[in-house]
RNA sequence: GCCCCCGUAGCUCAAAUGGAUAGAGCGACUGCCUUCUAAGCAGUAGGUUGCAGGUUCGAGUCCUGCCGGGGGUACCA
């Protein structure tokens, strides 16, 4: 029973009683219905009696009953509507019709808790976007484990979703990883080097320095410094890239699109913005500077593109960059950054306007930042300090389930305290292992009926009404469940919200294996239980890929 | 100063257009393995949802003010 087919029913029993003159004339109330928590509330609840009391000035308890004595289902859909509390109406869904879950999940596979939702619309959500200046750190970590869930259960909502990573391979913070190397490489090679402004001094930048050296020994020291500079941007930039995709490879994230900033500038596109800008006149001159007249589309002042040095700013190419993202023919476009960009979003949207695109098309997600710590003590994230906990690093330590399925637990504006010493030391504890657990020891009763030559047809609708108990229509209403949720994540952007469904239906899970031997001599009950342990695995599956986590069959 | 996010059990966090008795995990304590995986199950203890008002039949959720933490407020990215 889908929210939508009920809220019919609802409506329908409210204008019939308002016919028969039951109830007295009434401006069409919005019928919402809501999941009660506690179970005896029933599958569903309205509160639509209490809201029209107050409009008709009755008594709400007497509203319910009169509504309720209308609804209209067959019994083995509803088996029963029941008036409660203040005036809610409960209704609870016959077995016959919570079994049926069952058949849909064997037919449907992969794709259950799929929906049309999305319409098929096309989205782009672009993520993780580091400078490919260093090691990806925990922070990116946390974006790539958010982004990829959205897209995976997005794509599930039928949404049609393209992953993009920006490189940011252009201007200033490529010149700081140059001319951090070539530091390094002099004072390697026992020359005495002034330290750049806003160089990085992590190890990894002398531990590429070393290689240079190594490889090519001593043949760039006798270039200026600006060539020397110029050709270690060059020749390590790509590397570094390559080892980030490694890196992102390692948590299962795959990008469909790699767009690369300088590419903007080579192709043109940036002066195709800026003069596009200036001719509507949203662009000027003031103080040798180009400004954009940001603040006529709601930003709090103008803002630079190009400064009186000459030099564009990051805002002049984003600008283009989100003109070629428009281009590209999206219906939406996400951009997940980080809260201290939050100053940046009101500017890309007057960008967006003065660029003539609807601002709605842009959605920008921002997240809290990663505050690292190790047994309590705070470690800083710069790159600049050296002492760098890299994303490789973590994974190394706590594996790549355990990562993933923790970053995705908390909701993007919290923030997440992420102890590198207690995520060490509890991760066998973490919650991640009791959801896969129930996994592997429904692999192992399928192991076990399979080595006993145990029958494994399916069973016929009248054998699964022997799933009759407790524990058993509690796991296959959380079983119903998945397409609804699937639903709310999407539209919420709410990823985080699988964690919580997966440990709900692992729990679910563990409670029926307690009270319910699913191999016995009782060929019916075998086949009926069978095919709710395979049912019960197969969305298992599915809520552990969507968060990218791996379904083991054995622990 | 102004803008945004956060404040819920000892700790880390959930809580659907405002709903009924605010939930998990970790930590503490008590039980349960001759039977499909005890990485499990059942139970106990732990709360004035930062504070004070307001709106509402009804507020963790919405509004106002205050307190505390974080971030932003660049011709950085």
């Amino acid at each position: 029973m889908s929210r939508e087919k009920l809220s019919k029913i609802v409506d329908e029993a409210i204008n019939k009683a308002a016919q028969e003159g039951k109830l007295p004339p009434f401006k069409p109330p919005r019928i919402s219905l809501e999941r009660p928590k506690r179970k005896e509330h029933g599958d569903w609840a309205t509160n639509i009696a209490i809201k029209l009391a107050s409009q008709l000035k009755m008594n709400p308890h007497a509203v319910a009953e009169i509504i309720a004595s209308f609804v209209d289902a067959p019994e083995d859909v509803l088996s029963s509507v029941e008036v409660a509390g203040q005036g809610f109406i409960n209704f609870h869904l016959a077995p016959e019709f919570l079994r049926e879950i069952l058949f849909e999940i064997d037919e449907r596979k992969e794709k259950f808790g799929s929906s049309g939702l999305g319409k098929g619309e096309r989205v782009q959500i672009e993520f993780v976007s580091a400078n490919p200046v260093g090691p990806l750190h925990i922070g990116h970590g946390r974006w790539a484990a958010f982004g990829d869930s959205l897209a995976r259960v997005m794509e599930h909502a039928g949404y049609n979703v393209e992953r993009e990573f920006y490189i940011n391979d252009y201007g200033t913070q490529m010149r700081n990883f140059g001319e951090s190397i070539s530091a390094r490489y002099l004072q390697l090679l026992k020359q005495k080097v002034e330290w750049p402004e806003g160089g990085y001094r992590g190890n990894y930048i002398t531990e590429i320095a070393k290689r240079i050296i190594s490889e090519h020994g001593e043949s760039f020291k006798s270039l200026s410094d600006q060539e020397r500079t110029n050709h270690f941007i060059e020749m390590e930039y790509p590397l570094m890239l390559e080892s980030i995709k490694k890196t992102l490879d390692r948590v299962g994230v795959h990008f469909n699109a790699w767009t690369s900033e300088r590419e903007l500038y080579r192709s043109g596109e940036v002066n195709e913005t800026l003069s596009f800008l200036e001719e509507k006149e949203d662009a000027y001159r003031n103080e040798g500077a180009l400004w954009l007249r940001t603040s006529r589309y709601g930003d709090e002042k103008d803002r630079v593109l190009i400064r009186s040095n000459g030099e564009p700013t990051y805002f002049a190419s984003d600008i283009a960059y989100h003109r070629n993202k428009m281009n590209r023919g999206f219906d939406r476009i996400i951009d997940i950054w980080g809260a201290d960009h939050h100053g940046y979003v009101a500017r890309m949207k007057a960008a967006m306007k003065a660029m003539g695109y609807d601002p709605e098309k842009l959605e920008v997600i921002l997240g809290q930042l990663v505050k690292l710590y190790r047994g309590g003590e705070p470690v800083t994230m710069s790159k600049r300090t050296g002492d760098l906990i890299t994303l490789d690093e973590l994974l190394d330590e706590v594996g790549t389930d355990a990562a993933r399925y923790f970053f995705l637990q908390r909701s993007n504006d919290s923030p997440l305290d992420f102890d590198i010493e207690f995520a060490k030391k509890e991760s066998p504890e973490n919650p991640v292992y009791y959801v896969q657990y129930a996994h592997a020891r429904i692999s192992s009763i399928l192991r076990h009926a399979e080595e006993k030559g145990t029958d494994t047809e399916r069973p016929s609708r009248r054998e699964v009404e022997l799933l009759n108990s407790e524990p058993e229509m509690d796991l296959m209403r959380k079983l119903a469940e998945l397409e609804e949720l699937v639903e709310f994540c999407a539209e919420k952007r709410a990823p985080h919200r699988l964690t919580t469904y997966a440990e709900e239906l692992a729990s679910s899970f563990h409670v029926f294996y307690r009270d319910c031997r699913v191999v016995t001599e009782d060929a019916p009950l075998t086949r009926a239980r069978l095919f709710l342990v395979e049912c019960t695995r197969e969305v298992l599956r599915i809520v552990l890929r969507l968060l990218g986590v791996s379904a083991p069959e054995r622990m």
